[in-house]
DNA sequence: CAGGTTCTGGACAGAGCGGTCCGTAATCGT
DNA sequence: ACGATTACGGACCGCTCTGTCCAGAACCTG
């Protein structure tokens, strides 16, 4: 043992994730993640690998902290159709405001890079499925609790959320108008029945 | 008048398309234009004026080619509803085959580049508009056969078809399950009634 | 307090980037 | 046929990129 790391390291990968989530992956320099970090070039090498390696950890790291968040949504006690409903409009509220307009940082990985990076795609995939889980868990509450419709499979249901989540949110970062958006939820969620 | 350029400056221009819409703006080089394109960094620049200019040129070269497709769709003789799903199963038809397997343009513009571009974000933005305008005109068609429910603003239904979409290309290039997303598109048509 | 270990900042390297420029070749109008 | 004009290829430029390396400071153990 000898001298401990100046920094924390959660800290930074939630700093590098900021930045690739604003940029992009091609788009963020190493300038612009060590400044972010607070860390030299030499400390990010050591402690995280590359860049490459970083923008993984990076997604990992989403999926732990803000995916994670929306798994404990299906433990809120309200109908889940209520749930579902504030899930969306948090997205859309996120989407107003300057600062947070940048999407899904699974969607903007997915869109950017998976298709030709496979480890990166592997862990969007991955998050994904975490997010289609936890709707279905609300589905499947809400058909009990009589508020969603039983005509449609409990999968594709969950299926139909993750995507329209997904769509809003790339409509939201072409045009800001959150009225539309919010207009995109009402049907989105009306067609749960 | 001299010499004529040897290369037709549309063609070239859907070429440049095709790189930007597979590898995204910041990971194309000025070397993938140049020999997808099969001309030289000079006549790109004479032409073309830089690698921006370029980009944005293709932008619009999408919506004059492939967005007005869509367009093109609201005049086929068949309801109006068939239509909608129809231009829904031949997009997750394209997500099936790996050579194009890379999404809708306009999609991936406003992901990578539209927060940070203005320029590419009102072209994008109007690409958008064009499609959410053909739909508009599909619904109206269907509500007057009585295949689309009345019970939506037809404006906000439009829109949410814009926007399912584009969440279901995301979903496309994040898992390549075409099952899936013809689950999706299912409970998508379902919403309108 | 001393010795070994580890972290850190910055210099450095090699490659690739976007973009410019110019000599040359090709094609036009006359 | 010839001069004016334009397109083309490729060398060239300055910059920035990712990634390496090392000297020295900082820290822990004993």
């Amino acid at each position: 043992m000898a001298r401990p790391k100046e920094f924390d390291v959660d800290e930074a990968l939630g700093r590098a994730m900021d930045v690739f989530w604003s940029h992009g992956y091609k788009a963020t320099s190493l300038g612009d993640l060590t400044s972010a970090m607070g860390i030299s070039k030499s400390s990010l090498y050591e402690t995280f690998g590359s860049k490459h390696d970083l923008f993984l950890a990076t997604i990992e790291h989403y999926i732990r902290t803000v995916t994670s968040q929306i798994s404990g949504a299906t433990h809120i006690n309200a109908p889940a159709r209520k749930v579902i409903r504030a899930l969306f409009d948090r997205a859309v509220q996120r989407m107003a405001e300057p600062t947070s307009r940048r999407g899904c940082y699974l969607n903007n990985c997915a869109v950017e890079v998976s298709v030709r990076d496979a480890q990166a795609g592997m862990r969007v995939e991955q998050g994904l499925a975490i997010m289609e889980e936890a709707f279905h868990t609300l589905i499947v509450r809400g058909q009990r609790e009589g508020t969603i419709s039983p005509s449609h499979d409990t999968r594709a249901m969950a299926r139909f959320l993750v995507s329209s989540l997904n769509g809003i949110l790339v409509m939201g970062k072409a045009h800001a108008d959150t009225e539309k958006l919010y207009d995109v939820v009402d049907i989105t969620i009306s067609a749960l029945g």
